[in-house]
DNA sequence: GGGAGGACTGGCCACCCGGCCAGTTTCGCA
DNA sequence: TGCGAAACTGGCCGGGTGGCCAGTCCTCCC
């Protein structure tokens, strides 16, 4: 019962580099059971590489500054946050205060979309 | 260029599906110029497919909501949110309120993340 | 015609946020 | 032995945020 209703996975392709894009569509497309997706289409998986260049420069971030960014990035207040790590909230907004800083942010919402883009945090 | 240096592309699973991550790993490690990745390596691409229970209800936005989805984002305050779309604060925070609402968040900040985590919004 | 829902606006207010000032301790490194 | 970096704490304050109340325009649909 797995092998006829077995449907065929179909992929999208999330690539920034357009050789690579290709060198992928040209090999998964020649592999049976698999195809691409077709335009207007849901596809079963996603084949994902985002621009290197995006992220070379790893931010430099303390150990104590991904903790807060990490509890910032669930959405905490800096109440929160505070309580969590067992500190008060001005350290709490000291280390958001570096993170903004050092992640270019104009906020904490700010913080973590950069953060996340650059691979700091998952989301 | 492309032949003499081209390496294998190197591919990780990032799959739910046990079953999908299964067929997928079969099918993908048969091709020629591509491989599984291995513990520790850096992959060039991803494939993905996050487990479809985890977000079916794709989650009513209005168009509207949308937009101010797509500001909060980028770390824009309801002022500049006002500025850009033309209209007032209090509009706009009546859109983050269904926001919130919608998104099950308890702040913008965490708004961001559930709609970039449910694929609302592209980060 | 009347209801429902979306977009929009206003006032009010408690609370949170981020930036400024100041200080302390602890650690590693020159 | 000093010096810087990191972590931590405090006060103060302007502005932002989110929740509550209220209302007006639409448009779509029964």
């Amino acid at each position: 019962m797995s092998e006829d209703n077995a449907p065929e996975i179909v992929l999208s392709l999330e690539i920034d580099d357009p050789a690579l894009a290709d060198r992928l569509a040209t090999l998964l497309g020649s592999v049976a059971g698999l195809r691409l997706v077709a335009p207007g289409e849901t596809a079963t998986a996603s084949v994902v590489a985002r621009d290197p260049r995006v992220m070379p420069d790893d931010i430099a971030l303390t150990q104590r500054e991904l903790d807060v960014l990490a509890l910032m990035a669930e959405g905490s207040s800096n109440k929160m946050i505070a309580r969590q790590l067992n500190i008060s909230v001005h350290t709490v907004k000291f280390h958001v205060g570096s993170l903004l800083d050092k992640l270019d942010a104009t906020g904490r919402t700010d913080a973590v979309a950069h953060a996340a883009r650059r691979g700091v945090i998952e989301l």
